[in-house]
RNA sequence: GGGCGAUUAGUUCAGUUGGCUAGAACGCCUGGUUUACACCCAGGAGAUCAUAGGUUCGAGUCCUAUAUCGCCCACCA
């Protein structure tokens, strides 16, 4: 029975644990005693360094998916583990208001109740998306609590909360100042649907099958005509010219001339602009100043008019004569109808090309004309690309140093006025008076709503209606989290901001390197002067097992709240992070989780056995030091391994290797702890060693683990009695001396052995409850000096009942036999041994050795090899021909003696 | 049009600076009630490392093409 007699662990209770590991019991009330605890809170401290992570704030319209999923744990990881090798670790959670994606949301909740945005006004639907906000807007965060977050959940943020809005506004009134920030006219990208200008960024490119349209202009004056080829036919009502390239020598004629738009019935000047290609189409481009990029160029250079053609809402309006109020593609398709009609349709030829998309409703998006904010970024972009230049930020994996710096070097304005409700309304003020005189005049920046005008003294002062891009609050995130700008009354934050920025690394996915990760090292450098983070770890985008990318709409999803129902949050993080590897995306199936879950449930029952059989206070009774002379071959082995497996580990989880980690972590408790030195300890397990040995090596794993599988650690953890938090014990420290090569070797040597034996059982189909003799015969003395081990081991693990180690002698009869690299096997099989068994087994050995034999003898029959190769190479070569050649010749005995 | 990534057992993936007798998990086959675990144990089969060249004594690993898939960027109407 079991002696219970240690005041911290009630064992008897263990033993009536489940055989299973429960999680649904275990993680709510183990998550709790966290935070109960304090656990995640972060605090300025002396003496220790930080280690700091802003997480990337989720949309409060969000729903945890795989790829949440993913980035949570690697930042969990990466906290906890830094936490546990003894620095201050701050996570910063919080969410995103995300303008255009909330306004959405909540737009269609009103619509089901028949209301529409414009009905309520603007206060009124603002108030309605706070409501929204506060009743679902944290579900995200508390499905984060669910996977393990260690996240400072004091700290927690929002950025429309008011410091952070105050961040906003900070920022845009200095970049004013600086001259940073500008209002003007340009061709933006227009959602018709959102009704809103998108920036560059949220325009998605996607290829699409559509088509080019020839289309006849006739020219003044004359009977003959000129084509032009454009995608979009129906802006050729916003026409105000034809344009060639100066060099084009077919249409020299025509520059300066005209011709007249069809439909419309008005004159277009033909000009000359290096900026039309002579070989696409039929080099003469149609130029839509209001309606085009390019053509908005031209026109400013040309000095054309720009002819907007279409309302907010993608109808066209009265400039388009006939076709006002019709839809923008409606239009198109009526227009194309009236010119073939007028025979002024000459061709239409499929055409693939790129069509911008809207990132929230992805409705086709419409280059327009339209009144905006911008920032002008290549100042800002000079520090940040500097800094990567430097090395002061480094991403991994590397390659998206490239691709940061290439489009750092190609940046382009930033448009960030956005005509929605929801957001951080820009703080412009207009005097009415000042405006009716012209559009420069009394505009003021400021924080607050001015009085009066200070040019006219009007107080007819009114506020820029739009509202600011997201991403213009989300750049700001990892300062304005930590209370930036400061004032008096918030000196406590400058000192947390002094000790935990710049953060030490950010956790990512690659879709937002642009939006967000680029513009975040503008900021930090231009507001802070000094980067954000030092380290991006981009990691890759969750897929199914088919390689697409999970989505909603696709169906394809994997919920994670559904997998840690079913296997357990610790099953679902480690089953993840085994197969993610640096940046590589990752594909998945629900199976996978499995291996999680079995993992679990391997720790679960090798504690289990412990606690069943260990004397109530080994955990107390050992101050963690080993005389080596006391230890058997065994002990040193396993102690060296995890020595080992702890040095490997740290190693991997400095360079973002988490999956390397991670299987290191499974290979040793599974494969070498639980399949190997427990079942040899069952042997001794009542002697006071081999139960601390057991013991120290189970603890000290579960302290490599606890990053990964949080929560049965912490469970287990408390249920050997320990008694403070495991994330609170620290990492184990690697004992070097302890580290053991020649033991390894020893116990690698003995593990082959036994393998073999039990190969020979189930190749011959002896039952393991037969026991049988065996006979080694080898000139190796490292054999020879474990011979006492070998017999307790063999016996224990292959049911070996009498074991002779002899030199090389002659072969006994009717005996099955293994070759291996440093010794022969034999099993006397008497009455048992199957003569055509043994003989197809030595066969197939035989012609195994061959094979590899073959291969050596070529390599070393190669003069070029024994030259120029390495003389290590060369002799570990020579060597391994050695061997096989008396394998070989051993194996050849064998056949023959059975024969 | 430019750039990047991938291509390795039936499947999903590892594979550091070239030395590999190419690993793992799942699946498959055979056997198993052995002091925790069948979410388990033992054993096994299964791979001309996409293709073609090249560098090298030696290539899964480096170089050059090609093919297929995927991603990102780009104002060619």
């Amino acid at each position: 029975m079991l002696t219970v007699n240690c005041p911290h662990a009630d064992y008897t209770i263990m033993k009536e644990l489940s055989k299973q590991y429960n999680p649904k019991e275990t993680e709510g009330r183990i998550y709790k005693f966290w935070e109960d605890k304090g656990l995640f809170s972060a605090e300025v401290s002396q003496e220790k360094k930080p280690y700091s992570i802003v997480i990337p704030p989720p949309n409060i319209t969000g729903i945890l998916h795989m790829g949440h999923a993913l980035n949570n744990t690697i930042q969990d990881i990466l906290i906890r583990y830094k936490k546990m090798q003894g620095y201050e670790t701050l996570w910063m959670p919080g969410t995103d208001h995300a303008g255009i994606a909330t306004q959405n949301v909540v737009e269609r909740k009103l619509s089901k109740e028949g209301k529409k945005r414009h009905d309520l006004g603007r206060e009124k639907f603002i108030d309605e998306v706070w409501k929204w906000q506060k009743e679902y807007g944290g579900t995200i965060i508390k499905q984060l609590r669910r996977l393990g977050s260690s996240c400072d959940w004091r700290r927690e943020r929002f950025t429309m909360d008011e410091g952070l809005s105050k961040a906003v506004v900070e920022v845009f009134i200095q970049l004013y100042k600086k001259g940073l920030i500008y209002r003007g006219n340009y061709i933006i990208n227009w959602c018709p649907r959102c009704q809103t200008a998108l920036s560059d960024e949220e325009a998605e490119h996607r290829e699409l099958d559509g088509h080019l349209y020839y289309i006849k202009y006739p020219i003044k004056g004359s009977k003959e005509h000129i084509t032009v080829a454009t995608t979009r036919p129906e802006t050729m009502l916003g026409d105000t010219a034809v344009a060639v390239n100066p060099k084009d020598k077919r249409y020299k004629s025509l520059i300066g001339g005209a011709v007249i738009l069809p439909v419309i019935n008005k004159e277009l000047k033909v000009i000359a602009d290096d900026l039309v290609d002579p070989k696409f189409g039929t080099g003469i481009v149609k130029v839509t100043p209001a309606h085009d990029p390019n053509d908005f160029l031209m026109g400013k250079k040309h000095n054309l008019e720009e002819v907007n053609i279409m309302r907010p809402d993608g109808v066209l309006n009265e400039m388009a004569g006939e076709f006002e109020g019709m839809d923008r593609f409606e239009a198109r398709e009526a227009l194309l109808e009236v010119l073939k009609e007028k025979k002024l349709l000459e061709k239409v030829e499929p055409h693939k090309h790129a069509v911008g998309h809207c990132y929230r409703c992805h409705t086709v998006v419409e280059p327009y004309l339209s009144k905006q904010w911008f920032v002008k970024m290549k100042p800002l972009a000079e520090p940040a690309i500097k800094a990567v230049e430097k090395g002061k930020l480094k991403f991994y994996p590397d390659r998206w140093t490239k691709v940061y710096l290439e489009w750092m070097n190609n940046i382009r304005d930033w448009c960030i006025s956005r005509q929605i409700w929801w957001g951080h309304r820009i703080p412009v003020y207009y005097c009415q008076k000042c405006q009716e005189q012209g559009e420069d005049k009394g505009v003021i920046v400021a924080v607050d709503k001015p009085g009066e005008c200070p040019d006219c003294s009007s107080t007819n002062m009114v506020q820029d209606p739009d509202v600011l891009d997201t991403w213009f609050s989300s750049w700001l995130w990892p300062f304005s989290t930590l209370g930036w700008p400061f004032n008096k009354a918030t000196d406590r934050s400058k000192e947390e901001f002094e000790y935990f920025y710049p953060t030490s690394c950010l956790v990512t996915a690659q879709e937002i390197i642009f939006f967000w990760v680029a513009r975040m090292i503008m900021a930090g450098l231009e507001f802070c002067g000094d980067v954000p983070f030092e380290d991006v770890y981009i990691h890759g985008t969750v897929r199914d097992d088919t390689g697409t990318k999970m989505s909603k709409s696709l169906g394809n999803v994997i919920d994670p709240i559904e997998i840690i129902d079913e296997f357990g949050a610790d099953a679902l993080r480690f089953s993840i992070i085994s197969i993610t590897a640096v940046g590589q995306d990752v594909f998945l199936s629900r199976q996978r989780f499995e291996m999680g879950r079995n993992f679990a449930n391997k720790i679960w029952n090798v504690s289990r056995f412990l606690l069943i059989n260990l004397k109530g206070d080994v955990n107390k009774s050992l101050c963690g030091f080993f005389a080596k002379g006391t230890l058997s071959l065994h002990d040193r082995w396993i102690l060296s391994s995890l020595y080992r497996t702890i040095g490997a580990v740290e190693k991997a989880i400095t360079s973002y290797k988490f999956n390397e980690a991670a299987n290191l972590l499974y290979e040793f408790i599974w494969h070498k702890y639980c399949d190997w030195y427990v079942e040899i300890a069952k042997s001794s397990i009542d002697k006071m060693g081999t139960q601390l040995i057991l013991f120290k090596v189970l603890e000290k794993s579960l302290r490599m683990l606890h990053p990964f599988m949080p929560f049965i650690t912490e469970e287990i953890w408390q249920k050997i009695g320990m008694e403070e938090p495991i994330m609170q014990s620290g990492l184990p420290h690697i004992q070097k001396q302890m580290i053991d090569e020649k033991s390894e070797k020893s116990m690698e040597r003995i593990i082959e052995i036994i393998v073999a034996i039990r190969n020979i059982r189930a190749e011959m189909n002896i039952p393991h409850k037969l026991e049988l003799d065996a006979i080694i015969s080898t000139k190796e003395k490292d054999v020879k000096k474990y011979e006492s081990e070998l017999k307790v081991y063999t016996k224990r693990l292959s049911n070996i009942k009498e074991l002779t180690i002899e030199k090389l002698k002659k072969r006994p009869k009717l005996s099955a036999s293994s070759v291996l690299d440093f010794c022969e096997i034999f099993i006397p099989l008497e009455g048992v041994i199957d003569i055509n068994v043994e003989m197809e087994r030595l066969q197939k050995r035989l012609k195994e050795h061959e094979s590899l034999l073959f291969s050596v003898a070529k390599k070393l029959s190669n003069k070029d090899f024994i030259q120029r190769a390495p003389k290590d190479i060369v002799e570990k070569e020579k060597g391994r021909e050695e061997m096989l050649k008396d394998k070989l010749t051993r194996i050849k005995a064998n056949i023959k003696s059975l024969a």
